[in-house]
DNA sequence: ATACAATAGTTGCCGAAGCAGACATTGATG
DNA sequence: CATCAATGTCTGCTTCGGCAACTATTGTAT
């Protein structure tokens, strides 16, 4: 017999229901395609300037002091902690970031935007935001500001809770 | 001198601001997260049954009936071509899907779920419905009714225009 | 009938991400 | 001081998705 948990209590709101499930409903299907569709969209616009849409995230984080290890990468970006290092590699070689041990805790790698990234971050600033109002050209201030705190308030579920059912 | 367009006409709302923009606001970073930690922990919960979460996916939309064929589980899924290809050996290996070459249109193959692969549908519909209420219970109606409504408009918004700027 | 475009499926290739393991360093505990 | 857990970074291995090329088949146009 199954226990209906999630972290703390018994779950209440009953959202979906076994019977009436369907797959186009469920929110983590509506993530995953919305999420594709808008990463190969993203990747249309970074990929002339030859830079992918993450490594353009993890220059726009530095800059906005975000992070200042990759440590800080990793986490501010849910990203793999190895992928965060070979991209580190990558951005270093073309000159947008520097690496620097640090002095205090000489584990850390301290990085750094070059002027070069710098410049590429605002550069491109421009064309995503103008691309992101585009797309949401269609939405409400209400219905942007809803969707953008419903999704932030998923996140902070996500990170809380997690999904029920796994540690069973 | 970029003109602002995103598909059939200008954009009148301007969500974001240049200035203003913060990455933590952006929808498609939002997106990004809340889908890399539902997916994980999505895993997590097909792992111990030996099933990834786009395989039983692909087995739900079979069972849904939105799919007969691969091509219909790409568009479906927004997944690869080859990737589904690939795992369809996977699923047919593992005796939860049968192909069969089609008699009218000799090209396409018919797809069917086994007995073993409505079982497996079937066996864990309830535990990841469980999940998602679970995930979902601090949401009320309204909000999870809204953010469900946002997401397919979202879906739509991107389907029909993309992002502006790509074809720049 | 022939030629050509379009569609369905498969395969090889490449890049990226997740995972685990290794190493160095720090801090806490005995 | 010795030990040990925790943290930060890096690297190898594996898997998976996106892309392109290819074959087979169908429909269409000349």
């Amino acid at each position: 017999m199954r226990q209906i948990t999630a972290g703390q209590g018994t779950v209440t709101n009953q959202h979906y229901n076994v019977k009436t499930f369907h797959s186009t409903n469920s929110v983590g299907y509506l993530l995953k395609v919305s999420h594709a569709q808008m990463l190969a969209r993203a990747e249309a616009i970074f990929a002339p300037n030859g830079i992918s849409f993450v490594q353009w995230m993890a220059l726009l984080k530095l800059s906005e002091g975000q992070a200042q290890t990759a440590s800080d990468l990793c986490r501010a970006m849910c990203h793999d902690n190895g992928a965060v290092t070979r991209m580190l590699d990558q951005l270093e070689e073309r000159g947008y970031v520097t690496r620097q041990r640090s002095v205090q805790d000489r584990r850390v790698v301290e990085l750094a935007l070059t002027a070069a990234g710098e410049q590429q971050v605002a550069a491109l600033k421009p064309q995503f935001v103008e691309a992101l109002n585009g797309l949401m050209d269609g939405f409400s201030k209400a219905e942007f500001a809803e969707l953008t705190r419903l999704l932030n308030k998923l996140l902070l579920a996500l990170q809380t809770k997690g999904l029920a059912g796994a540690e069973g």
